[in-house]
DNA sequence: TTTACTATTCGACATGTTTCGAACTATAGA
DNA sequence: TCTATAGTTCGAAACATGTCGAATAGTAAA
């Protein structure tokens, strides 16, 4: 069922970006839209500022946004200027090229 | 519908295997079962020697053993010697939880 | 324009990773 | 026991990554 391509070199560079913690607790933080037991616009509440990212990561800025690179020039996640902060969110399609990967029974 | 706990140090260690080329290509061919169109026994069909899976990936046999280490530390995947030979296949339920990680809409 | 806020780039250093060949271990069979 | 087959461990070299602080760049507001 995964329409979407994606090679072994862009999987490998997910993964890879993926592979370290704190890139991952960023990821993990993108990928969680809303507080318990609330509903949430997909679009709208999946998107952090970097600062917003980097709280509680206890990482120099300059680390931050190196991490942040990785992850985009993977494919995991996109960025957009807006005024002053630049925020984040998670890229929906490779997203869910990652779950079928898994979910798969039969690859090749 | 996560009910097998992987904490965040495991997951980074996973997806830290699959971000090498030729982890990740061992990790497919062991999670591809049988030819097309053809029917498999997943516990049976799944399993390579160690020789099998350095097939066509040009590396060292102890840059084989290294990366099977790896991927087996992560908890992606088992070994069991067989004889002269020894093989692995994927470990099923960490396969799961890493497909519940990506398939879940919510997380925190 | 000056200031404050937000984020990125740069250079440097320490630490990890990938890879090899050589030496070693384990098993099965002659 | 000797030999062949199958993998692993070790040490070293080359390369990549994570991290910081200082300097820089973009935006908004006084």
């Amino acid at each position: 069922m995964s329409n979407s391509k994606i090679d072994d070199d862009q999987l490998t560079e997910m993964f890879k970006a993926l592979g370290n913690t704190h890139r991952l607790m960023i990821f993990k933080r993108l990928s969680s839209c809303c507080q318990p037991g609330t509903q949430c616009d997909l679009e709208q509440a999946m998107a952090y500022s970097v600062g917003e990212l980097g709280e509680g990561l206890d990482i120099a800025s300059s680390t931050l946004s190196h991490h942040l690179k990785e992850l985009h020039r993977s494919g995991l996640i996109e960025m957009e200027r807006q005024g002053k902060r630049v925020v984040c969110w998670i890229a929906p399609e490779t997203l869910n090229s990652l779950g079928d990967f898994f979910n798969a029974d039969i690859k090749r």
